[in-house]
DNA sequence: CGAGTGCCCTGACAGC
DNA sequence: TGCTGTCAGGGCACTC
């Protein structure tokens, strides 16, 4: 069972990726009219959003879990959820921080909530991440052909940081996540603390499809999370039901029956299993 | 420049 | 019942 605590369940990729898919149809296409700071301090993680107006949106993507918005006057608008984040064509109550109107039929006004401030909604010239360190270097897609066991291996072979430390960088893939970091681990077999350029090319082949299978399965029970996510807190989405190690300290490996361990691990809840996923050797 | 640390921010919850 | 303290974490500024 899950331990107690909170559990709300985190945007990460697959939930990204279903807002966007979410968000295309509806503005594709669509000039954003006014687009306005609410509640939300000017600088960096809501810079220049007033070059917005007069724009078009060409289109909905997505690189890890950031979304990209061109726009038709080379800029981009860049979106990401942070923790909290949730756009809507609903004004909310509370923790309101972006209001666009946008061309064309209702809905035509959206609305950026965003509690605990750890999301951003900004523009940028298309391409120009500068400012987004983090997006700038980003791996490459999980789903992409790019995504090789050799990429990835290569990727890890040039650091000594922690495993855990370097997936959450974004660098070695996009879009994992703390939580499934975690169960991506458990499944390939990896301890979290083992310096990535430690790990095999047969461990790095696995942890590239435990990363792919663990994404799959999120989105496959994603959309359940995504409407528990908005409505009620507390309630926990589907997926989190089919975590392994992520909230399970002191619970059975579902393998071998060890009791799993949690430590802090760059400020993270970092889950595993001692028995299976065994401690990096002094060499 | 790679690596490590601490901060932001609010809601949920435990404890008293 | 209501207050206080603790915990949660993605990305980034800062330091060494």
């Amino acid at each position: 069972m899950l331990a107690a605590g909170y559990a709300a369940p985190v945007p990460e990729l697959p939930e990204v990726e279903t807002v966007r898919r979410e968000l295309e149809p509806w503005l594709a296409g669509r000039t954003i009219l006014l687009a306005e700071r609410v509640h939300a301090p000017a600088g960096p993680k809501y810079a220049h959003l007033e070059r917005a107006a007069g724009q078009r949106i060409e289109a909905v993507g997505r690189r890890g879990k950031f979304l990209i918005l061109p726009l038709s006057g080379e800029d981009e608008l860049i979106v990401h959820l942070g923790m909290t984040g949730i756009v809507s064509p609903e004004r909310p109550r509370q923790h309101l921080r972006v209001h666009l109107r946008l061309s064309g039929p209702a809905p035509n006004e959206l609305f950026f909530r965003d509690a605990r401030r750890f999301g951003r909604f900004l523009v940028v010239p298309a391409g120009d991440y500068r400012s987004l360190p983090t997006l700038a270097a980003l791996g490459p897609e999980p789903f992409d052909r790019a995504f090789t066991a050799a990429a990835l291996h290569e990727r890890l072979g040039a650091s000594k940081m922690a495993i855990k430390l370097l997936l959450l960088s974004q660098r070695p893939v996009a879009g994992l996540g703390n939580i499934y970091i975690d169960e991506a681990l458990w499944r390939a077999h990896i301890h979290p603390l083992v310096p990535a350029h430690r790990v095999t090319r047969e461990q790095a082949a696995k942890l590239r499809k435990a990363a792919i299978d663990v994404l799959r399965a999120a989105i496959a029970a994603q959309g359940t999370t995504i409407n528990d996510y908005r409505t009620v807190n507390g309630n926990v989405g589907a997926y989190v039901h089919r975590l392994a190690v992520y909230g399970h300290e002191g619970d059975p490996c579902r393998r071998c029956g060890t009791k799993l361990r949690k430590i802090v691990l760059g400020a993270r809840g970092t889950h595993y299993c001692p028995h299976c996923q065994r401690p990096p050797r002094n060499q």
